[in-house]
DNA sequence: AAAAACATGAGGGGCACG
DNA sequence: CGTGCCCCTCATGTTTTT
């Protein structure tokens, strides 16, 4: 059972929510009347966003779909007080027309005086959320997880600094207010609300924002969280091509007489990662999907990538396939590419024809690639691939443990001490370089296991800790490569290439490694190291093309993409690897799945793919 | 002040077995 | 089908060392 300081609580994080977003999301008018003023059939499509363009905040209220009544009674918390005389009847006809009713609102006023039109909010907000929530029982989560999960990211929201007390910042509030009190008063959860209000901006349409729920609810749903009737509305969501996918790329066996169960045949069902896990195929397997069927809307120019980590939350992928035009992940393992593990999910809309790998085919065992440990590897280490190369690697005072552990004994040390070495080496990717010594792998063996040039990462004022971070964040090249290879033959002049989340240039040194002409390269990557690292590949290679980085993707608006494509002459293709910090399963701390401080920024990815897109259509 | 070392499991998939 | 076991995971926050 839910009690009612539960749901006020939630209400307070909402209106916390409301005022972080306000500072987030700066509206954009003039990217809106642009893009719709010729009428190219853009209508709910193009999604408005952030833009520091001060006039196109005053046009924001008469644009807005979701408009605010009476504007101009919606004033920063700050104003209010300063005309008490006058503002009794104001700030109630405003909290009025915003959709409550009379008598609430004078009796908050009442209760709590005008003064503080915030406190009133909350009140208003908890006091309907109480009274007008249709299915209180149903917001009962049945998976204890759920509510967590949702809580500890809007705790990070509450700690949002509010500072801001500007105009439009009240504006902000109110239009966010009434959009999720709308959203609550269909039914929907308010987390759910919040989550799409925030993905989506402030300026989306209610059809938008239900759509996105709809899709966070496919995701996450089980089968006791909604009643069969609102499920049904999503039957209708791809079952052949889906069934196909299963069937052909996963090699998934549909058990036979699951009729019974048309609710979660399809959409409910978790996806499976294939096993072997080669997408569509790798060059040293014999087993080779060679054709499959995008979705209309997925189909390029321009060509994109998106890469994450496979082993998400459960869900995720469900997501971010959605966004990417319903295009299913193809989940690959490094370890057919390379002596290392790397499980990671790729969406792109690349043919898979004809592809090739970069030549030389790494090594793909331990002592293949680390020849000069196979006289030390002892024979109770079976391992022949390392795992996944993390971001961190164990210490000195480790690999001491281990050799005082072992040296103890004339022959094979005894079980006990046999399996804490293993689990220890399997850890932290420890390979044998002496007797009873085992050592992490130096930055320069990271590099070369994931494709990079040797000292790639090295020099430039990088400590080690950070190198070795900044490569447990890559790509790994000869993957990537292999899945670009066909834009060898479609691009000899070369391409335009835009690279989110660059991180140290793994898109950008796959393409070059594949011979493919980088003409002009804009690669938005926060990190200034990476950039760094970026930049002096850029000049070691001898680039003929133009590299432009930046620094943050929030900042690439419309606006500036239009410029850059402008400039550029159109972007080919469109790589990005989100942040997984929020995703991968070594993070004991904020696993927070797609909606986390870092991971959700796969939304801006997607913001600005569909920008391109909506962009390249239309110029072309 | 910066770099390195350390402490901190949950969550799922795969598999064998009954 | 369920259950138990094994295994792996693009990490974060704090303390210690350099």
């Amino acid at each position: 059972m839910r009690d009612q300081s539960l749901v006020f609580g939630e209400w307070l994080s909402i209106f916390h929510f409301c005022a972080w977003a306000a500072q987030r999301f700066v509206f954009c008018k003039a990217e809106r009347l642009k893009m719709g003023g010729d009428d190219s059939g853009m209508e709910s499509d193009d999604f408005d966003w952030n833009s520091e363009d001060d006039r196109e905040i005053e046009n924001f209220q008469s644009s807005s779909r979701l408009s605010v009544p009476n504007g101009d009674a919606v004033t920063g918390s700050g104003e209010a007080s300063s005309s008490p005389g006058s503002s009794n009847s104001k700030v109630l006809d405003h909290f009025v027309a915003m959709g409550f009713s009379q008598e609430m609102v004078s009796k908050v006023i009442q209760e709590y005086g005008e003064e503080n039109e915030a406190k009133i909010l909350e009140e208003l907000l908890s006091y309907s959320a109480l009274e007008s929530s249709p299915q209180p029982q149903q917001q009962i989560e049945p998976d204890p997880s759920s509510s967590e999960y949702a809580g500890s990211s809007w705790d990070d929201l509450s700690d949002a600094d509010i500072s801001s007390s500007s105009d439009e910042y009240g504006k902000v509030v109110s239009e966010n207010v009434v959009t999720l009190r709308s959203l609550v008063k269909m039914g929907y959860k308010q987390n759910e609300a919040l989550v799409a209000l925030e993905r989506l901006g402030p300026n989306s349409s209610l059809e938008e924002l239900v759509d996105f729920i709809y899709a966070a609810q496919k995701a996450k749903a089980e089968d006791t969280l909604l009643p069969p009737e609102e499920k049904l509305q999503y039957n209708d969501y791809k079952s052949n091509k889906r069934r196909f996918y299963e069937l052909e790329v996963l090699g998934r066996k549909k058990p036979r007489g699951c009729e019974k169960k048309i609710i979660c045949e399809d959409d409910e069902e978790a996806l499976h990662l294939p096993n072997p896990m080669i997408g569509f195929g790798v060059p040293t397997e014999s087993d080779f999907i060679t054709h499959r069927s995008l979705p209309d809307d997925a189909v390029g120019p321009p060509y994109f990538y998106y890469e994450n980590v496979a082993l998400a939350p459960k869900g995720v992928w469900q997501t971010i396939s959605r966004f990417l035009y319903d295009v299913q992940p193809e989940f690959v393992d490094s370890k057919y590419f390379c002596a290392a593990a790397r499980k990671r999910g790729y969406i792109h809309n690349l043919p898979i024809e004809n592809r090739f790998p970069l030549l030389p085919l790494p090594p793909r065992t331990i002592h293949e690639a680390f020849p000069l440990t196979r006289k030390w590897w002892p024979s109770w280490d079976p391992r022949t691939k390392l795992n996944c190369l993390q971001t961190c690697i164990g210490s000195a005072r480790l690999t001491d443990r281990i050799r005082k552990a072992i040296e103890n004994y004339d022959g094979d040390p005894p079980e006990s001490v046999q399996k804490y070495v293993l689990d220890q080496c399997r850890k932290w990717n420890l390979v044998w370089v002496g007797r009873n010594k085992v050592a992490p792998l130096e930055c320069d063996e990271v590099e070369t296991l994931l494709g990079f040039p040797r000292n790639h990462t090295r020099g430039g004022g990088i400590s080690r800790t950070d190198r070795y971070k900044s490569l447990g964040n890559s790509f790994q090249v000869d993957t990537v490569a292999y899945h670009l290879s066909v834009l060898k033959e479609m691009y000899p002049n070369g391409i335009n290439l835009l690279s989110l989340f660059s991180g140290i240039g793994g898109a950008e040194v796959a393409l070059h490694r594949l011979g493919i002409p980088l003409k002009n390269v804009v690669s938005v990557e926060k990190s200034e190291v990476n950039r760094n690292i970026v930049r002096s590949w850029w000049e070691q290679t001898n680039q003929k093309g133009n590299l432009i980085d930046m620094e943050d993707v929030q900042q690439l608006d419309g606006e500036r993409l239009e410029q850059l494509i402008s400039t550029c002459g159109g972007f080919d293709l469109i790589v990005g690897g989100s942040p997984c910090n929020n995703l991968a399963g070594s993070n004991r701390v904020s696993r927070d799945g797609l909606e986390g401080k870092e991971s959700s920024l796969f939304f801006d990815y997607f913001r600005i793919l569909d920008l391109v897109k909506n962009l390249t259509t239309k110029y072309r």
